[in-house]
DNA sequence: GTTAATGCAAATCATTTGCACGCAC
DNA sequence: GTGCGTGCAAATGATTTGCATTAAC
């Protein structure tokens, strides 16, 4: 049985970046792009509604989606990577530390103080990323 | 053989949080109060001069150490954490995403930041800790 | 048809845990 | 003496890898 050749915005993202644009990889790259919050490998994996493809094989295209700069790596001291689509405005993160709540920061100006740490570096010229997240306790944890 | 009390800096840090000051806990904080740049668990193991603590002492020790705040875990998106002494002025750290560099970012006014990100916050409104680290190539690298 | 992508299973790396013993207080 | 801290070994969790097979181009 023959499959047809898929054809949406993220098996174009995908073929513009050298992949293939498979079954797995389409999903992957849909399921980060839809999500409202950075996923864990984990919690991607729950959202493959069907037909998910191995663990091994969500690594390993996650790895080449970072390679690609099509996904970003968020840090949430969890012990574990969070990804999220890289084709959004910069933003950040509010991380609660006690119940995971993850609420976006946006707006937020940071190119004045990376350009300032920039003149300031003796090593560093450039800056290809950052990562900036706040921990604290959200509304619900507090009381 | 009575081993006789230890008594430095270290010694008292860690018996002000709590802690006995045993040989393995007194040089772990050592180790990481004198170290220019934040340590893998791999990293502070290498330092140990003599007389190592098991390694799940020394991971044992690290967790004890961040929830009393003598320690900070900081991100270098290396698959592992690294640690650095709490009693340094805040800093953040560019790192090379090529050789693994570190240089310190000193003087970087995050606060007004962190501020308008509160009050802007519609379920934060404390925040505990923050990470801010800037990757790219560092002059060696970019050659 | 060619080559990248995948599934499967085993391997590796980082970190954690249970339990009996030892050392700091 | 008591209880926290430690060593040891085994367990866990996250991620990676080799290799034969499959599917996208």
């Amino acid at each position: 049985m023959k499959t047809p050749r898929i054809d949406n915005q993220y098996a174009d993202l995908l073929r513009k970046a050298g992949f293939k644009a498979t079954q797995s990889k389409v999903q992957l790259l849909s399921i980060l792009a839809k999500s409202k919050k950075p996923l864990s490998v984990e919690g991607i994996y729950r959202k493959f509604t069907e037909s998910a493809p191995d663990m091994a094989t969500v690594y390993r295209s996650i790895k080449e989606f970072l390679a690609a700069g099509l996904i970003k790596q968020i840090n949430f001291q969890h012990g574990h990577g969070h990804y999220e689509f890289a084709g959004l405005e910069d933003h950040h993160h509010f991380i609660c530390s006690q119940c995971g709540k993850v609420e976006d920061i946006e707006n937020c100006d940071l190119d004045s103080i990376i350009s300032k740490a920039i003149k300031n570096s003796v090593n560093f010229k450039q800056v290809t990323g950052h990562s900036f997240e706040l921990f604290g306790l959200c509304g619900k944890c507090t009381l």
